[in-house]
Formats: structure tokens, sequence, C-alpha cells
DNA sequence: CCGCATCCAGCTAGATACTG
DNA sequence: CAGTATCTAGCTGGATGCGG
């Protein structure tokens, strides 16, 4: 059971907000899966993904504590972002949804916001 | 391992950004864990949604099958709204996303989009 | 290379009013 | 009761150009 009532704000409810956010699930399962990058190579790998944004959800995830941010001060700069070992839980957690996932996806409508 | 390239489409990518949607999670979780219910106690429910977003948000989850629709034709209509199988499969997978999001709650920073 | 400042267009959620 | 129609303001994301 879920103890959360949905008028108010819960954990879940707030993760699952968060993770919403615009390119941030991309964002979450490249450094994930294809492991830690920097600044431009992520950008790369996140097709059309513009500047602004990846340094935004970047700067927010790091505050969550869901990514790394090592930074090179050479020149020019070297920042490398990376998953932490909260964020490698949460995709574990969200593997859960993947049966579900895909027997929706087999006959769902298009059509989502 | 989530088999998903952060690139592409894939259905839990899918799913996270359909559940995103505004209003889409308290909807879902008042229908799951407190029942099925007519449209306007559901709006008394969900505190402060407006009539436009949840008939916007329960076609979709309708069209989905994520959510049933039974309507009297009596005058005045009376038109009920229950969580589908699939819906609570969904949630129960969510629950996953629990422990994660309490520990991560424990010690966030606010400022979330 | 890694960003940040700025400007601007488009969407969208809220408010409001109305109906079978 | 259960929606629909319309109008609008505000946010937000894309594009562009610059700077340490």
């Amino acid at each position: 059971m879920i103890r959360c009532n949905p008028q108010l704000e819960c954990p879940t409810n707030l993760l699952l907000a968060l993770l919403s956010g615009p390119w941030t699930m991309p964002i979450v399962w490249s450094l994930f899966e294809e492991g830690p990058a920097r600044f431009g190579a992520l950008k790369r790998r996140i097709t059309g993904i513009s500047s602004r944004l990846l340094t935004e959800r970047l700067r927010m995830l790091e505050a969550q504590g869901f990514v790394d941010r090592h930074e090179e001060k050479t020149i020019p700069p070297q920042v490398t972002y990376s998953a932490t070992e909260r964020l490698r839980r949460l995709c574990q957690a969200l593997e859960a949804l993947g049966a579900v996932a895909d027997e929706w996806h087999a006959n769902y409508l298009l059509q989502h916001t």
C-alpha cells in the first residue's frame, strides 16, 4: 500500500514530479546506463537538448543528490557528471515499472502529457 | 538493467512522461487508494483541480487503459470512475520507489521541476 | 570547453460562464 | 451533475550571443 494522501505532498509524489521535469529521465538514464560523461559528451548523447536545460537539470539533480559533479579546473575546464549511489538505487526501483510499461505500451493509443 | 536508449522513446520513459502530466498522479493515487468516485467527488478529493483538467486527465487515463468510466444515463447523469487492473499493477510497481523516495525526501533541498 | 544572460514565441493551466 | 467553451496571463523552453 502506498501510504500517501493524494492531496498532500508525499515523497513518492514529489520524486515523480522531479523525475517528470523535461529531459530529466533521459539524463538520468544516460548517466545510469552509459556511465559518466563530460558536459559536451552528455549534450551529444541527449539529442536535442539545449545547453541551458542540460545545465539546469544537472544542477537540480546534483542538488538533490542524484548526480555527482566533478570539476577539473584546467584550461579549458573539464566537468564530469556521474550517477550517485542514490540514483543507481532509484533506477533499479524504476525497473519494477518496466513490466507494466511494456504491457501498456503494447496497446496504448499515443497522445500523452 | 533498464534496456532503454535514453535518446529513444521506450515504454518506461513514455509511461513516466504520461504520469508526469499535471494532476495525473494525484488522480491515480486517489482512485487507487480511496477507491472509485463520481466526477464531483473526485474533484473534491483532488483539492484545487479544475473541471477542465480533471476531465482531460481522466479522458487520457481512460484512453490508456488505466481508468474505467461508468456512465449512468439518468437525469442528472452519474459518471463513476475507477482504477483498472492495469492501474493497480502500476501503483504496486510504484511502491518500489517508496524506499528511495523516503530516503531522498529526508534530506532533499526543495525546488524541483 | 562549459556554461550564463537575454530575448522571445508558444503552450497551457486557471478563471469564468454556460448547457443537456 | 458532469462536463464544454472561451479568453487570457504567465511560465518555460528554444535560440542566440557572449565570457572565464
